[in-house]
DNA sequence: TCAGATATCAAACGTATGTTTTAAACAATT
DNA sequence: AATTGTTTAAAACATACGTTTGATATCTGA
């Protein structure tokens, strides 16, 4: 696949509408024409829906996590130096990366969250394998330095406070527009990705160090 | 529409397909055929498959609302009387109502958990509509609860911080299935919902009584 | 300049979907 | 026993989908 026009607009599209609809509910004639190109071009130039969709995963997340990787290098954080930083630093850094991520339209942060969303809850099959195999290298360094700064921990009780903290992430960042819709809340209309990091950091701070409810293993 | 063998066959599958696969990957012969009925039924006794799928959800959100507002009156809870009872108190309030109910098969609330955050990532319009004016009572009630309980933190922060909760259940317990298997880990083996239930009131606790990020306003 | 690769296009293919139809079987009431 | 309303059954309907095809246009490099 090379790089074309036609590719950046379909992924542009393709971004847009399965964040807003969903993947199944968005069909390729929706993306197509959206971008202005032939129906034949999806799978002439990526093979597949399903190719498509990972195409556009591997855009944004690509970057994001050689940027945290790259993160984590220079401040040379090894696993056991849990004395050394604290949680706060991590989730900033991660927090940063993302925002940092340049996006090809405005909103393409908390539209990018959302589709992560949707691959965690939607349980698209081959999207998840392909995720899991593609960064779990990021993802085992995330839960690394996770563990490092929660030694109080059992590693159940770690392991679900960190599943809440992946959701939370996840879903706050993915559904801005409908939860502010329900409750009416006027005050919120500056939901900008920014604002509401500022916000989401020291909450997931809070839970992930609440008071253990298992006892440690002495 | 009647009540007949044939309706809760149709909705028992339909429950857990939905569950597993997401509404629109599930189709009607998919749900017809596993609750051994004909093609034909569910537009018979429901007229269509939107009306299926709310059909699943009254099944499961009228006890439950109902259990709610009961267990609110019962404990003869005002709004303004922060000091009387705490965050905790609440979260184990509802989250006891939502373990009591009785559900068709094992694992009925994990799967009914699930299509909730079906219901609120994927964004199924009618479904949304349908929830909103249908259950919006219980989730205000809740809301004021809350605010009578973090008295400290602005309305924008409490906004956010109830969307992170409010996030953080319905993809926990929504993903309880998928991690386990993932998981692979004996430890964890008792990932009943629960278990998962008495490690996330203290997290969710410890994120909303976090020290406020924003200033009060005086 | 002109072949050869690359990209676009309109059209069609096969399949699966939600829904409707028509007829038959069943149940309950008169 | 006949009639009515209700439920099942099989088939067909129209539509939308992802994908493929084959012809045409566009670009590239020698």
């Amino acid at each position: 696949m090379s790089h074309s026009e036609t590719v950046d607009r379909i992924l542009d599209a393709a971004e847009l509408l399965f964040a807003e609809k969903g993947f199944t509910e968005t069909s390729l004639r929706m993306i197509t024409s959206k971008a202005k190109v032939n129906l034949a071009a999806v799978n002439y130039h990526f093979g597949s829906k399903n190719a498509l969709i990972q195409a556009v995963f591997s855009r944004f997340l690509d970057p994001l996590s050689h940027m945290m990787e790259q993160g984590i290098r220079e401040l040379g954080w090894r696993t056991g130096q849990a004395d050394h930083f604290e949680l706060e630093d991590i989730f900033r850094l991660y927090t940063q990366s993302l925002l940092k991520i340049p996006t090809r339209h405005k909103n393409g942060i908390s539209n990018f969250m959302r589709l992560l969303g949707l691959a965690y809850s939607q349980s698209q099959g081959h999207l998840r394998k392909y995720l899991e195999q593609e960064y779990s290298r990021a993802l085992v360094s995330f839960m690394r330095l996770i563990k490092a700064c929660t030694p109080e921990l059992t590693p159940e009780e770690r392991f679900w406070r960190i599943q809440f903290t992946l959701g939370t992430i996840a879903f706050s960042m993915s559904s801005i527009q409908p939860l502010t819709e329900i409750l009416e809340n006027s005050a919120n209309a500056q939901a900008k990705p920014e604002r509401v990091v500022e916000l989401l950091v020291p909450y997931l701070v809070a839970g992930l160090k609440a008071k253990p409810v298992l006892p440690p293993k002495v």
